[in-house]
DNA sequence: TTTATATATGAACAATTGTTCATATGTTAT
DNA sequence: ATAACATATGAACAATTGTTCATATATAAA
């Protein structure tokens, strides 16, 4: 990047082990490709979201169902129900007033599990 | 607008599937197991830490490496590393006076993996 | 000791985010 | 048509969060 002169602006050190930084630079994946594997964890971090996840992988459910099983506003469901289908984590089936509520990814659950695994460690 | 009696306090519903909410209730996780794995993924829900860790990935680097790596200051990275240490995500082993951070767990790249898979998607 | 350097951390601030409230939209029944 | 109902959504608010700034701590060298 901008190590040039063994010296970089943002960074008040003077030891930099460049080859290193040059190498590891080299190998990191594009800046939006990394900004949207945040965006896309950010979805999985928030307890309301985690829970209608893990809801829909044990069945289909209508916002009514998912509001009553967290004891939660249908408002505050439907907000986060539209942030999960943005991610298409979700999909959803309008079968008339009601709207029904899918996982739309085989690979949410294997991202669970991984995360599972982490905290079960220690 | 709201009724009042014989209804779920938190849902306005008076369709619900009752099998289904009751069926799934009893699938849940505790809710402490989802709260910490939502804490889990918020970690990795943000572009500075998701750069940290891919870094990280690659090689061992001290802090100010990680600094110039992505054009940050040194104290914002010295600040997320402790979030990281915290989530057990990296650890670090001191020599005089530079600190080396590493990977401190092998399923960082699956979750990682996992992640990028559902990105590259569709 | 004093100085320099690498890292850590508390406080303040701006930006983001989740919920609530009120209301709008879409569908069915009357 | 009107009413009832399931869901969606904009605005406002409080709570959370990431960065900056200033400073503290830890280690090494002079």
């Amino acid at each position: 990047m901008n190590a040039k002169n063994g010296r970089i602006a943002s960074c008040d050190c003077n030891l930099i082990h460049k080859e290193t930084v040059e190498y590891v630079a080299g190998k990191m994946p594009a800046d939006e490709n990394l900004y949207d594997l945040a965006e896309l964890f950010k979805v999985f971090g928030d307890t309301t979201r985690i829970k209608i996840l893990c809801a829909l992988t044990e069945a289909e459910m209508c916002v009514c169902d998912i509001a009553a099983l967290l004891n939660m506003s249908q408002s505050s469901i439907s907000h986060q129900l539209r942030i999960l289908k943005q991610a298409r984590l979700v999909r959803y089936r309008r079968d008339g007033k009601v709207v029904y509520y899918s996982i739309d990814d085989e690979h949410v659950k294997q991202i669970f599990d991984q995360g599972l695994i982490h905290l079960n460690e220690k």
